[in-house]
DNA sequence: TTGTAAGCGTTATCAG
DNA sequence: CTGATAACGCTTACAA
């Protein structure tokens, strides 16, 4: 691999010269045609390490999510990874497998790797190191959730507004008594969807049982168990919102394994899958996160950021989810 | 954030030695101590970027894999990414979005950042870059599938036995017509899963239909209209293995859309997610590569070739796949 | 064991 | 518009 300095002898130019080429600046056209045919010729590319040791830029941005392997925050890395790479930022991944002890050790990683920004999502407490790193002008972008007390950009689904609707759905379809299978209690996005369930209640007038408000772990395992304790209730629920894709994905086994008939015995909403929606039977309801407009919307903010434009900081972004009601959602039958 | 500059001023040493303690070398205990303590006080981090400037090394690993939304794809990227991490390596993950020409240009966009190592899925052809990488000492470890004529590192599942087996477990059934759904004829893993079809029949001595062996692209909706065009044909298969994920939701899609009885109409074999056997019903058969130790293996070959042990290059892991009968699959009733 | 000094490839300043 | 030159922070002979 050449360097400007090979360029440089190659054309007979100096080395000041290239590098004003390469970063755009005024150069003889006569000049330009030599230093590009060199270019060509040399197989020059430029030096990251070199250019990043100057300029103090790495063009490499972090990203930090929950899980690899939760197709809700994979789907919008991909997006982000996209729109990225277009604006010539590389993407270092990382995640913390859902361990919050884990997402300081990563967050720490990608700090020392000397990102020029970073998207993440956060379950930890680590505010410091967060407000550290925009004291550094670094910007950071949050995503799926927002940190209390913090001022930070943020991008996320209109959570409640998303619980609000689908159990509008139901209610309006004469449910009275209908489970709500949320995340950990501590979690905002589990409480901006209890909020949406209980603000629906009261404008539809409907008493809420605390009972039937049941809090896990976004997990498979989580959703599998909760579905089997709130239909094991003496007075069971006729209807149940699942409030992510992994409990969603438990909830349809314990269904499976309860043999509990859909919808007739039991309506169901679930979260974040379209594709869930065909392959189960009845096609299952779905609330659907705009997850591609969170990922292009969290990257262009980004850019943005990255190019200094702080208009109006801290900006959140609460984006407005879809919702399909399938087969799945039945009237009630008294 | 301070250099070793600072830090060499705070203790009174020279550059040079605190150099030699950040990387280990023998340094008085005497001064070990101080250095240690300035170097807490002064919150010292080492520049990545000079560092890398001078050993021309980044600590960075590309990943190119086809699609960051394929669960294949990304559980294995998330073990690599572990253990990579581990060994103080940050992984660059980029996705081509199932297209070859993006592939190239994901690939050239990883070498532009100096990566020192890369783990990628091929569907291109760019062997002349790979062989270019190879001969900067820069290793490459294939996932998945293997380049044909490229002496390479490979880590991939044994494909051929996967279908063999597979498709063993439905003729010892006594399954006489079993429909295959491939993917694209020139794809490696697809060359191969037929080719354990084919074997298979031969061991058994039972006929192939060639009609019964359909080559799609490795989608849903390839997926889904495989399915519907082996069911419409005339004389149709009794029994049928998809042999990916995605291909494996449309089948069960198309299934569900023709109102198509399983086991009793038709026995289905599915491919890769474990989790989706419990969710469908009956409960579907699998075949299941193992994602863990695939993304295991690589990245410990790839840390070996990058400590310049090339010891058995170019060495090939062939892993073996699990299957798991359940009831999508029943004895023919002839 | 420790220090001196020469680069690594770029960018940026300033003079020509 | 072009060129000489000084950094950027680090590693690494080589010398002390």
């Amino acid at each position: 691999m050449s360097t400007i300095k090979d360029v440089a002898k190659y054309t007979g130019l100096s080395i000041a010269t290239i590098s004003k080429y390469i970063n755009g600046g005024n150069v003889l056209e006569e000049n330009r045609v030599i230093i590009k045919e060199a270019i060509e010729k040399l197989d020059y590319r430029r030096n990251e390490m070199a250019r990043g040791l100057k300029t103090n830029k790495t063009m490499t941005i972090g990203i930090l999510i929950p899980s690899l392997e939760n197709i809700f925050f994979t789907s919008i890395v991909s997006i982000i990874e996209d729109h990225l790479s277009k604006e010539g930022y590389g993407t270092i991944i990382c995640d913390f497998r859902e361990d919050a002890d884990l997402e300081q050790v990563k967050l720490e990683f990608l700090v020392n790797k000397n990102i020029d920004g970073i998207i993440m999502v956060s379950y930890g407490a680590d505010q410091k190191y967060i407000k550290a790193l925009q004291d550094k002008q670094v910007p950071v972008i949050l995503l799926d959730r927002m940190l209390r007390g913090l001022e930070c950009d943020c991008v996320l689904a209109d959570n409640l507004n998303a619980s609000y609707q689908a159990v509008e759905a139901l209610i309006t379809r004469q449910h009275k008594r209908i489970g709500i299978i949320l995340g950990p209690e501590e979690t905002y996005t589990a409480e901006e969807r209890s909020r949406g369930y209980i603000r629906v209640h009261e404008d539809y007038d409907v008493r809420i049982d605390n009972a039937l408000m049941v809090s896990t772990d976004y997990t498979v395992e989580g959703g599998y168990k909760a579905l089997s304790d709130l239909w094991n209730k003496p007075d069971r629920p006729s209807a149940v919102m699942v409030t992510n894709y992994e409990m969603t994905i438990g909830a349809i086994m314990a269904i499976n394994d309860l043999n509990i008939r859909v919808p007739d015995e039991l309506s169901i909403i679930g979260f974040d899958n379209i594709q869930m929606s065909k392959v189960v039977r009845p096609p299952l309801s779905i609330v659907e996160q705009p997850m591609k407009e969170i990922g292009m919307t969290a990257a262009k903010l980004l850019v943005k950021r990255l190019k200094g434009d702080y208009d109006s900081f801290p900006a959140t972004y609460r984006l407005k989810t879809n919702i399909y009601i399938k087969e799945s959602v039945a009237k009630f039958q008294g």
